[in-house]
DNA sequence: TCAAAAGTGTTTTTTATACACCCATGC
DNA sequence: GCATGGGTGTATAAAAAACACTTTTGA
């Protein structure tokens, strides 16, 4: 080692869990088990150490939570305000990461007792989590303003109208059902199956399925503003 | 002291300092003045301490090349990977900084041997920091689509065209000057001035200004994908 | 039978693009 | 007088929004 004389920092990395359930987006908040603010609402994190990039160390957090190793996962940014933590001085790296709820329910609340709270009547979270998460939905936004979101989210078939749900939570706004389905199919990024959801209309919609990664394509907007 | 057992890491901030000049967008190089690499081309970086945060520790770094302390600065994101840097593992969180260069010009030369490179056109650099120039230039490009840039980068006094170029240069693209003014001067920016600029055609531009930050409000987007 | 979601179609408005054309002036 | 960038206007195309209307079927 070279840089022998700078001081060291303690790092982490803090994972914002987005999932999908009845028509909320929620995240997934845990109890601390340690000091300070021990018991508080939290985001879960996980330390850094010599070997391992923040995103393998994200990974590794999500591996642990879920038993799964290729959960989706973004960069958020850097919290770094030396006081940002009573506990000592901790840089954080901050991810979000998208699971499909149903999936990894049952190990999440057993094992670690996390519970999943809708995104739009979030709890106080421990040291700067709340702003964490605001910017972690942000981009989020950001994302699903260029490309689809709701592989991660959905489960494997659905509807139009769940995908329209994940769009009005993601955007706390309500799009417009004619429209929303228009511009959606004019991505050809789904292929419509022969089988029919009856259980949200009478009628029954059409299931849809999202088409491999290299086959879709998208070089327009999805969402104005 | 409380997280007393976990590893720490050595962490540093790296700048990608953009600048435009003579109708180029180009960015700030440096001779790397300490082994590994000593005298290869690099971007500036600066160690991040115990009471800084990374925001505070790349300030700094600015501040110390510039003499100045309100320089516009975003973050990137972080590289961490761990061979990143042959000399030890260094975790790096990267920003893009918007200056004048000929505001700063003198200073960078004369006491830093800095060299401005064409982003088009930019030389091998150390370790992963073409990658992060180009991560730079992505996250410009985004800021770019939906705010005005230019109040950083051009004089305080400018034309239309002036402006008009550094979105060419950003962007890598010909935006078609009628539309441009158009759709620029729609966003109710800027005040046009009672001066011409008569340096670049023989009628004459008029000069525009930014109006405080506070009175620009842009609610759409600037470019088109 | 009728409420409610699914799905299609039509109209209007907004935004983007292409490009014609006049202006002013230094050479 | 003509080439050059400055500046305005117009026509067209593409994208977004608003919303009417038809279909299907369980309650």
């Amino acid at each position: 080692m070279i840089y022998q004389n700078h001081p060291k920092q303690l790092i982490s990395v803090d994972c914002v869990v987005f999932g999908y359930q009845n028509e909320q987006l929620k995240l997934l908040l845990f109890e601390r088990d340690l000091e300070p603010a021990k018991g508080e609402l939290s985001l879960v994190g996980g330390w850094v150490n010599e070997n391992k990039s923040v995103e393998d160390a994200a990974a590794q957090v999500l591996l642990h939570l879920t038993g799964l190793s290729d959960i989706f996962l973004k960069q958020v940014s850097v919290f770094s305000k030396p006081d940002r933590d009573p506990g000592g001085r901790v840089i954080s790296v901050v991810f979000y990461a998208l699971i499909n709820i149903e999936d990894h329910n049952q190990k999440l609340v057993d094992e670690f007792g996390a519970k999943w709270w809708p995104v739009d009547q979030l709890p106080n979270l421990v040291f700067d989590h709340n702003l964490m998460v605001e910017k972690a939905l942000e981009k989020l936004q950001q994302l699903a303003t260029y490309e689809l979101v709701g592989r991660d989210l959905l489960a494997e078939q659905f509807t139009i109208t769940q995908l329209r749900n994940l769009y009005n939570s993601i955007f706390q706004r309500e799009f417009d059902p004619g429209n929303f389905r228009k511009k959606i199919l004019s991505l050809k990024a789904m292929d419509r199956l022969d089988i029919k959801d009856t259980s949200e209309s009478k009628k029954g919609a059409f299931y849809y399925q999202f088409k491999s990664q290299e086959e879709i394509n998208i070089s327009e907007r999805i969402v104005k503003l």
